[in-house]
RNA sequence: GCCGAGGUAGCUCAGUUGGCAGAGCACAGCCCUGAAAAGGCUGGUGUCGACAGUUCGAUUCUGUCCCUCGGCA
């Protein structure tokens, strides 16, 4: 489906999104197909090359029925972040709609649809060195420490962050350390308040109990698939359990089982454990998310039937949208971001 | 049937020298602007097995009963 320059100009755009194991990634497929594009990948952890099992990738005849873009794009060890996979994001996206094409956007980080939709402050990337030299701070002068640097420098977030909430209190002190100014401040001037894109988002829900079924079954299925071997080749190749990478779901279960913390039995718990927790975090996001359209899904629904229904919804999306003279009257009104 | 141990939160259990019951796990709610599958916060009314007695007051003491698990028959 070639979609007409007039709408082309609107920079339309489908989000597929949902907690994990709600089927996004087959429905995801068979869309793509029906709408004859490309799945962009929101997944801040399919990013990672070698890791396929444990993120639960697409397999490489899903990936030849229908190109897959924005995964397999770093090494373990390499770092990426929200900031990057938004430039990678609009640079596919621009190409599909060069080539007439509705780019198809599926993932479950929050995060990084709500970067690639509605933009991030313009700030630096990691300073990882200043990073560490905080965290040595911390060990050495108490938890509480890096929280009153915080106030001295932006009261503001400080006030607003829990003083044991190091990660975020870190980037804090890191944006003052490299501009000299409070990250609240700079937060509040770009206020995620613009949008590039005429955006459908496509929600897939799926009651509580049923979730947790597939969550459970689908750990099984990752586990006969070898997720221990994986896990076992990754450690092998020197990626340390401290990664970023290595803390994913799965292999940070894995690798306290190989390293004796624990038995093989309690790793799969926790991992169904840790798993149905980031779930109900994912859910948490997108509750707060405006304009999702959600489709809830039965256990036993088929995959066609789910995506014959988002394909309604995207067809209904592209008719609003084409009769819809002023770019405000959009179903998900945008500012053009200057 | 007899002897022993036990019945307290969804689960495993602690505890109350008698004064409106508490941990871990599970579960739920939430926060989030370049680490985001990360990181952080909050949440415990539960006929303390049932009934009766003693007591100002019983989940705690006493009695009877019911149930579970061992052992002996």
């Amino acid at each position: 489906m070639r979609i007409t320059d007039s709408l082309i100009e609107r920079k339309p755009l489908v989000v597929l999104l949902g907690p994990t194991a709600v089927g996004k990634s087959r429905v995801a497929i068979m869309l793509a197909k029906a709408l004859e594009t490309e799945v962009l990948t929101a997944d801040s952890r399919q990013v990672y090359r070698g890791m396929d099992i444990g993120m639960d990738k697409p397999s490489l005849e899903e990936r030849d029925s229908v190109p897959h873009r924005l995964i397999d794009l770093v090494e373990p060890d390499q770092s990426f972040n929200a900031g990057e996979y938004r430039h990678l994001a609009v640079a596919e996206i621009d190409r599909l709609h060069r080539g007439g094409r509705l780019p198809l956007v599926v993932g479950g980080t929050g995060l990084y649809i709500r970067a690639l939709i509605r933009g991030l402050w313009d700030g630096p990337s990691a300073d990882w060195g200043y990073r560490r030299s905080l965290e040595e701070n911390a060990r050495q002068y108490g938890r509480d420490w890096l929280h009153q640097r915080l106030t001295e420098v932006d009261p503001a977030l400080a006030g607003r962050l829990h003083p044991h909430d190091a990660v975020k209190i870190i980037r804090g002190l890191e944006t003052h350390h490299l501009l000299g100014r409070p990250l609240s401040e700079l937060h509040r001037q770009h206020g995620f308040g613009k949008s590039e894109f005429t955006t459908l988002l496509i929600g897939l829900a799926q009651d509580r109990d049923s979730l947790y079924r597939a969550i459970d079954a689908r750990v099984d299925a990752q586990l006969k698939k070898g997720l221990l071997a994986e896990t076992q080749q990754l450690l092998a190749k020197g990626y340390d359990r401290q990664l970023g990478s290595m803390k994913g779901l799965g292999y940070r279960q894995m690798a306290g089982y190989l390293a004796g913390e624990h038995s093989y039995d309690e790793a799969v718990r926790r991992l169904k454990r840790d798993t149905r927790h980031f779930a109900k975090r994912q859910m948490t996001w997108f509750r707060k998310e405006p304009d999702i359209h959600w489709l809830p899904i039965a256990e036993n629904e088929s995959t066609d039937r789910v995506v014959s229904r988002a394909l309604d919804r995207v067809d209904r999306f592209l008719g609003e949208c084409r009769s819809a003279t002023p770019i405000a009257a959009c179903p998900n009104p945008v500012m053009i971001n200057g």
